[in-house]
DNA sequence: CGTCTGACGCACG
DNA sequence: GCGTGCGCCAGAC
C-alpha cells in the first residue's frame, strides 16, 4: 500500500479535521463543513462522515456539530440521546428541547474563522 | 453496474 | 412559521 497518507484529500478526513478545529463552546453545522471542504451541497456526508468518527480513535467533537437549524439531529447516533446534549451543555452551551440556544452565539464557521 | 441509504439543505405549498 | 418533497455526493450491498 503506497499512498494511503492521503488523508487530506479524502472528504471524511477534511469532515475529521475541521471538527477538531471546532473551539470550546462553539459549534457549526454541516453545511458550513461541507461548505468549507468545497462540497457545500454534500452537508449529509458530513453527517456521515461524523458519523464515521464516532469509531476514530482519536475523538472527534461531533457533539459540536449540528444543522443549520442548531438542533441536534445527530444526538441519537451517540448512543443516548442526552449524550450530545450533555456534552454541549458541559461546554456552557444551552440546549432546550435538543435545539440549541443563541445558536448564532456559540456559531463557528470554519470557512470564515480559518480564512480558506 | 444499478439501487438504496444517509447526523442535510433548500424550494415549494 | 411549519410540513413535505427533492437534490446533493459518496459509500455499501
Amino acid at each position: 500500500m503506497k499512498n494511503r497518507n492521503r488523508e487530506n484529500d479524502n472528504f471524511f478526513e477534511k469532515v475529521y479535521q475541521v471538527t477538531r478545529k471546532i473551539p470550546y463552546g462553539r459549534v457549526t453545522s454541516y453545511g458550513a463543513i461541507a461548505r468549507y471542504i468545497g462540497l457545500p451541497q454534500a452537508a449529509r456526508m458530513v453527517g456521515w462522515a461524523l458519523n464515521k468518527s464516532l469509531s476514530q480513535k482519536k475523538f472527534v467533537p461531533a457533539h459540536r456539530v449540528v444543522n443549520q437549524k442548531g438542533l441536534l439531529t445527530g444526538k441519537k447516533h451517540f448512543g443516548c440521546s442526552n449524550t450530545m446534549k450533555e456534552l454541549l451543555e458541559n461546554e456552557n452551551i444551552i440546549i432546550d428541547n435538543d435545539k440549541i440556544q443563541n445558536f448564532e452565539n456559540v456559531f463557528w464557521d470554519p470557512c470564515k474563522e480559518l480564512s480558506f
